[in-house]
DNA sequence: TTGAAAGCGGTACCAT
DNA sequence: ATGGTACCGCTTTCAA
């Protein structure tokens, strides 16, 4: 009576075993792929195995293995499109190599992360990518590489966190298009990002932890200096974490007396808002405002006018921190890799000379 | 010489227990949560663990209790906004419900999403969420099923599966868009989508393997003829799979001599991608063509003129969908609900009368 | 080449 | 309330 053969609970190497006269150890490695065995008793098996629909369980694998096959990802926001397309590069990677990929929304909150390379970690992934929230934050990260468990930064890097990381050139991009916009008589040009600060003002680069965005202002206000524009500090607006708080930001700046004739926009979903802004406001791109849009995303060309943007290489972002995590996975014992990937300014029809 | 304290392996419920003065079971349970434990015992086991800094291994605990803790994910392509937004309501409810996400992508191909499902069910994920590539093709999600974990369908239905599912509501939609399109005077009325068929050209909607895609054209269809437009299946283009496929549809299309007065773009890619064309070939929107897309993304309202879109609860589908899975998680029995969200169509300028 | 048995790190049942 | 111990399903010595 416990014989039943439509037993619920799936079939084990047991199983298999039992029905095809041989041991365990025998049904497990012909189930298992390792060691050798007898074509008669491959054959033997792998019919008993297929006669019992057997399904390897890949947990009690990992038991013992130590191996997973997971690696685990913790982005900002997977609806963003650039973090979708630096996903993809990392999910293609990893499939090809016979990984599988947990994925966690950090939404950027430092805490939120904690607790996603908690979970991860506890689930025993094989390694890490993490575009980390704050860079100054980051005994987390520290604790997870202790583990022993490879990690690779994407997209922002920490100075103090000796592990592979890839980013783009923000810096130079940020400079490139500060200095066109200066050469073209912009001197009231505002930086607007995401990330945001304790009083929602922005002081000293210091104050940003996304080191992306900080490595562009600071190369904002480097330019700016060299041409003769100070306190450029107060053009740098922060906090435009939504639509709404975006549309919010952009209408009192392009309102204020002093409206800035040129804004440089931290990603495109900022890019978007201004451009809706401007629209409401009846201001005209590029006669009354010059845009620059960080992120190519795809409708940045189909505007009127299209954008100008800065290219950068999201998909191989993902791509290649996946493909530095494998090498690891893979017993790559090197020192850390710190790879940037170049960027590109595609001039558009956005920036017009500044308004006089 | 063995007890090296700085061992790189992790400290387990033994160790901790060890170090408490006290049994595996009792540290278990405290370290667990469950069962019952004295304060103090719970206090010397809880300054054992954190002294030792004790990580659960997820995976062992996954082992003995059969959950994972973890849901599957399979769809299309995480790049693609509609999914990466759909992503973003399942995450969120998984988190929220204590579930971590594995997200595999398919790429609209059968045989990889078979694999995907083969992988998912070796990682012995709790419940899967799936957006089938065709529907017609469907053993291995039947199969899913029959291992006892349940199983939601997301975006595409499937007659003969009885499991639920979340769609929306798309065969209203195209015949809403499409009756409005007639009502205007067109009677040429292109349908562009990404499904591709043998021929890569289109006979009747059973050829479309796709459920949203097939029950808008269905929609599209019927009240064509219910107006009296007959024949207009070779309206119907397939195969938009890529940009670059899509431009040279477009624009054949464009460049015959009895080109469409009208084009219903079948997601948001697509939708741009004529907008693209358009501007091309010096064709006004919507003076010479008249455009529709699926999709409402965020873009669609910038260009000039803004499109016409038919906005779907993106983010909700995803959400209900991890909804419905986590209450089967928690041992909802009732029978499979089929979740039909409304869509609407959101008119902005792209569409007119059609031209003379 | 094959088999027996000891884990992997937890959980859970049964005593005490 | 606590301890002993048999698993979970697979891998991996170690012998035979």
């Amino acid at each position: 009576m416990d014989q039943s053969p439509s037993r619920s609970s799936a079939t084990t190497v047991a199983d298999v075993a039992r029905k095809a006269g041989v041991s365990k150890a025998t049904a497990a490695r012909v189930l298992g792929g390792y060691g050798t065995v007898s074509d008669r008793v491959r054959d033997a098996v792998t019919v008993a195995a297929r006669a019992l629909n057997y399904q390897p369980n890949e947990l009690a694998r990992s038991m013992t293995t130590g191996r997973s096959g997971t690696i685990g990802v913790v982005v900002g926001d997977i609806e963003n499109p650039f973090f979708s397309l630096a996903m993809r590069g990392i999910t293609d990677v990893a499939r090809e190599a016979g990984f599988t990929v947990i994925l966690i929304n950090s939404g950027e909150d430092a805490d939120a992360e904690k607790a996603a390379i908690r979970t991860l970690l506890a689930k025993r992934v094989d390694g890490l990518i993490v575009s980390p929230a704050k860079e100054s934050d980051i005994d987390h990260l520290r604790e997870a590489t202790r583990s022993g468990r490879p990690l690779v930064l994407l997209d922002r890097g920490s100075e103090t966190l000796d592990v592979d990381t890839v980013i783009a050139d923000d810096r130079h991009a940020a400079e490139d298009i500060t200095r066109r916009l200066i050469a073209l008589g912009h001197s009231r040009i505002a930086y607007l990002t995401a990330c945001d600060t304790a009083d929602h003002r922005f002081h000293t680069p210091a104050d940003i932890n996304t080191g992306s965005v900080r490595r562009r202002i600071e190369g904002f206000l480097c330019i700016c200096r060299k041409a003769g524009l100070e306190g450029m500090e107060e053009w740098v607006h922060v906090g435009a974490i939504t639509p709404d708080h975006t549309h919010r930001i952009v209408t009192a700046m392009l309102k204020s007396p002093q409206r800035p004739t040129a804004i440089i926009a931290s990603d495109s979903v900022i890019g978007l808002e201004v451009f809706k802004v401007c629209r409401e406001l009846g201001l005209a791109i590029p006669d009354d405002l010059s845009l620059v849009s960080f992120h190519d995303a795809d409708w940045t060309s189909v505007t009127t006018p299209p954008v100008t943007v800065v290219r950068q290489p999201v998909y191989r972002l993902g791509e290649t921190a996946a493909k530095l995590l494998v090498e690891r996975l893979n017993g790559d014992g090197t020192e850390a890799n710190r790879i940037v990937l170049q960027t590109e300014v595609i001039e558009r029809a956005s920036v017009a000379g500044a308004p006089a």
